[in-house]
DNA sequence: AATGTTGACAACCGCCTTGTT
DNA sequence: GAACAAGGCGGTTGTCAACAT
């Protein structure tokens, strides 16, 4: 694949974007909105390449981003959700309104690293550590399902109604009661379910995807585990409703 | 006051993924 | 299925202001 040049910088300006530019650009966007990245800008009358123009609109000029300083409970959402996520600053974007990747990359560069150092450093109780990480949560959850016998269930539940929206799933809080085998999950371990995977579900969970059938982790699932989520019924809220089921319900996630 | 250093953050680069033909 | 275009993402760099020497 012949990759395109990001931009033809032959007569693009480059560099800090102007007021003016700034004006152009929403006032353009506001009017035809932002289709094509790559045409907006000649058609604007911009001297800047088309992803230039989609930096500066949603790292900047987005009118739903929040500017300012991070408050403390956002810093430490930061923190938690890095455990978790890595560095997937759009996936920790995703779970803070107003804030873009890039701001969240910086913050995290700029000062979360130097906190976490400190923290450490002084060997008390670390953010890390704290009782509401979600990764604690999360760890105790899989530590549950390996040595529970009642919830370590090896096939998996079997829904009494077909359909599941995502209050069924949010609302679970007990091992469901029925539970039926059925020969499309028979080789299915719950226990291969990792950390990454079950962020995903989670990150899922929180931005409504849980109502769309899960596209990204449904592909996941049948990437790596070798199944349909659709499987056994066709619903995709299946395998979902399993995994928190069987787990004993989903851990009660932190107000983020 | 001049110079050097550091921190903050906007912007860019290049790779990857996805959608289209 | 291949080729390509476009968007998305994370890593990195450039710039500028604040602070220290």
């Amino acid at each position: 694949m012949v990759r395109a040049p990001c931009c033809e910088k032959m007569g693009l300006k480059r560099g800090p974007w102007t007021q003016e530019e700034d004006q152009i650009l929403i006032t353009y966007i506001n009017l035809y909105g932002h289709d094509n990245w790559r045409a907006l800008p000649k058609q604007a009358g911009l001297l800047r390449c088309g992803k230039s123009c989609r930096l500066r609109w949603t790292n900047y000029l987005r009118p739903d981003i929040k500017r300012g300083n991070f408050s403390r409970e956002e810093e430490d959402t930061i923190i938690e959700l890095h455990e978790i996520l890595g560095n997937r600053w759009s996936a920790i974007a995703a779970r803070l309104p107003g804030r873009t990747d890039n701001e969240i990359k910086n913050v995290w560069h700029t000062h979360l690293k130097k906190r976490l150092k400190q923290n450490q450093a002084s060997a008390t109780t670390p953010v890390a550590k704290q009782p509401h990480s979600l990764k604690m949560q999360i760890n105790d959850h899989l530590e549950n399902i390996e040595t529970n016998p009642i919830t370590n269930h090896p096939n998996p539940v079997k829904l009494e109604s077909p359909q599941h929206s995502s209050s069924d799933i949010s609302s679970v809080t007990t091992a469901a009661t029925t539970m039926e085998a059925d020969d499309a999950w028979d080789n299915y371990n719950f226990l291969d379910v990792d950390e990454n995977f079950l962020c995903d579900v989670l990150t899922d969970h929180d931005s409504g995807a849980m109502t769309s059938g899960f596209p990204a982790a449904d592909d996941h699932v049948e990437n790596v585990y070798g199944y349909s989520s659709s499987q056994p019924d066709g619903n995709g809220m299946d395998f979902w409703y399993h995994l928190f089921t069987t787990a004993g319900g989903l851990p009660e996630l932190p107000d983020f």
